[in-house]
RNA sequence: UGCCCCUUAGCUCAAUUGGCAGAGCGUCUGACUCUGACUCAGAAGGUUCUAGGUUCGAUUCCUAGAGGGGCAACCA
């Protein structure tokens, strides 16, 4: 490399940004540290589906496989018999897929149960480890608190032949579930918790998903972990800041079983969203006390529930791109996120027309049976795409309820009373009478067109302030319109009052059904699962699992920026 | 009365390793516009948690303190 300038076209390809985990990596590479490429893994427990704290994980894993030209696995850390399915199993890869992402090779914790379990042999026959046989209540007591030392139990000095004689016949099945477990023989007054005699194994009489009831010994997170980790030939391990701890255990545990250039545990922070939830657990509680509909309800933030909404996957890992790789604890706005899902359709999708709440147009000055065919193209000038539709145009429309009031504040731009509006893509058009039921409510509008304004503009040159989106009465399909909204009403759902959960803060708006919307006759051939941005309102797709040919069921993705909202809202 | 981690703009993150504190999102203003969208331009927003210390120079290194978080599951 020399000094002068760089020529023209020498600039680096913008790198991506680099955080501290792509700094590490790219240091293993450059000075080649493990004696092997960069390898990865995302390791989910089969327990539940994949949300976006899975995805800032995924995205990492993999993302760096692939800048680096290393491997990333797909592990499932199947270690607990009690809460893990294949259904999961089959989710999580479907996810991952769904996301972009190719794993190199497909493993299973409980693959390794036996490669395990000699390890455990050999910690044993080092006198490292050792069969404990209190109950549960006496080793939690054994363990001392965070401010007071632990104290070894009566177990603790075993002989090496009687451990060894404990394990085999563990392993054997002799045992009850709970007698005995194998622990780490290090220091019960250790400063860190998780070192004081940490559990290995225990007994576990009961179905596995996967290993049927071959198998009762079940090893324990921090013993399966950084072993498979190591069996894998794994370089770094990307896991969430709450395993800080464990990367003690993890690191002695690797130099025990004798792994030359064992991996080492990375930890970053787990994502949190604004008015979302991301555990596990607590969505778990929202499926199954049916708060929402299932892990894939569209409100839920699991990539199941963000694909049938109809956000893509390109929205998802662009957001996980922006909000970036830290060691701090975050909470990232869902504006961000929002922004990124508008970002990834705008360029993309087509523009229809869809009346949500319609009002009723009379076009007084229209004659009766007439019904002309607009020509409306489905992008805007700023969009690099073609094609255009026809939208029919007749004297009975419907337009936004929205987009009417009676008594309109100033900078009100839309139809009022003796007001003149542009009808998208057509006519300029003037309020002139506002009919209402007994109730006093408004149901229809009578307005007159300009004859003259066909192509939207005034040949007299006035200027009309407001653009407002319609559909012809008679050719509007009916249709059921979505409005989902976030799940929770505050920011920090678990911010409630004494005595109350999450539960508390749903938000009960999330979910808004309108069940006779109006949308222009176009789209009726288009395949179910298209997506649209409905013009002026927000970005829809129409639902597969919902929509059948008489009646299609669009689901909202995101709704447009909105600063007349936010002006209304300012008052 | 323990151990560990964190603290830079409203939010998420940078700052080439001790050298003029920046970007994206958000907010506001303006331009453009047949979407109050998009796009573009601009602005506001900082005692870099606090107090000391080292240094010509500290966001960066050291000490103490404050605030936040994690660890005492036979869960992961």
């Amino acid at each position: 490399m020399s000094d002068s300038a760089p020529e023209a076209g020498s600039e680096p390809t913008s790198a991506p940004r680099r955080d501290f985990i792509r700094e590490l990596v790219a240091d293993d590479v450059a000075n080649g540290h493990f004696g092997r490429g960069p390898a990865t893994r995302f390791p989910p427990e089969p327990n539940g589906f994949l949300h976006m704290g899975h995805a800032k994980s995924i995205c990492l894993n993999f993302g760096i496989a692939r800048e680096f030209g290393g491997t990333c696995n797909l592990r499932f850390d199947d270690t607990n018999p009690a809460t893990e399915d294949v259904r999961y199993v089959e989710a999580i890869q479907r996810d991952v897929q769904w996301l972009g992402f190719q794993w190199d090779n497909l493993f299973f914790a409980s693959d390794y149960f036996e490669k395990l379990y000699d390890i455990a042999e050999s910690l044993v026959l080092k006198g490292k480890a050792y069969v404990d046989s209190q109950n549960e209540e006496a080793i939690r007591a054994g363990r001392g608190t965070v401010t007071t030392a632990g104290t070894p139990g009566p177990y603790r000095d075993r002989t090496v032949e009687e451990n060894l004689d404990l394990l085999r016949r563990m392993r054997a099945g002799e045992f009850a579930d709970g007698t005995h477990v194998l622990r780490a023989k290090i220091d019960l007054a250790h400063a860190n918790m998780i070192m004081r005699d940490p559990l290995l194994i225990r007994i576990r009489h009961a179905h596995h998903y996967r290993r049927g009831n071959d198998w009762c010994i079940y090893p324990l997170y921090d013993f399966a972990h950084g072993l498979s980790d190591a069996i894998e030939g794994i370089t770094r391990s990307l896991c969430t800041l709450e395993f800080k701890d464990s990367r003690e255990i993890y690191d002695w545990l690797v130099k025990e079983a004798g792994f030359e250039q064992p991996p080492t545990q990375i930890e970053f922070a787990r994502l949190e969203l604004d008015y979302t939830i991301l555990s596990k657990r607590k969505l778990l509680r929202l499926v199954n006390e049916g708060h929402v509909t299932g892990w894939d309800d569209p409100r839920m933030p699991t990539i199941a529930g963000l694909r049938r909404r109809g956000v893509r996957p390109e929205a998802i890992r662009e957001f996980c791109e922006t909000i970036g790789v830290a060691r701090k604890d975050a909470r990232v706005e869902i504006a961000a996120f929002e922004h990124a899902v508008r970002n990834d359709l705008n360029s993309d999708v087509p523009r229809v027309l869809c009346v949500l709440n319609p009002l009723k147009v009379v076009l007084t000055n229209y004659p009766e049976d007439v019904v002309e065919d607009l020509d409306a193209p489905s992008f805007p000038h700023d969009v690099p795409k073609t094609g255009s539709r026809r939208m029919p145009f007749s004297r009975e429309l419907y337009v936004d309820r929205d987009d009417f009031m009676e008594d309109p504040p100033k900078k009100f731009y839309r139809l009022a009373p003796g007001k003149e509006v542009r009808l998208r893509f057509g006519y300029l058009i003037t309020c002139n009478d506002v009919v209402k039921n007994d109730a006093g409510e408004v149901i229809e509008l009578r307005c007159t067109y300009d004859p003259a304004t066909r192509s939207g503009q005034a040949p007299d040159g006035r200027k009309v302030q407001g653009t407002i989106h319609w559909v012809s009465a008679a050719q509007a399909l009916s249709c059921e319109v979505r409005v989902y909204d976030r799940l929770f009403s505050q920011p920090d759902p678990d911010a409630v009052p004494e005595g109350q959960d999450f539960i508390a803060a749903l938000n009960p708006q999330s979910l808004v059904v309108i069940a006779d919307a109006k949308i222009e006759p176009s789209v009726a051939n288009d395949p179910i699962g298209s997506r649209y941005q409905f013009e002026r309102t927000g970005y829809f797709m129409s639902e597969v699992e919902s929509s059948t040919p008489e009646k299609l069921v669009f689901n909202r993705i995101v709704g447009l920026r909105d600063s007349w909202a936010k002006e209304v809202k300012r008052g």
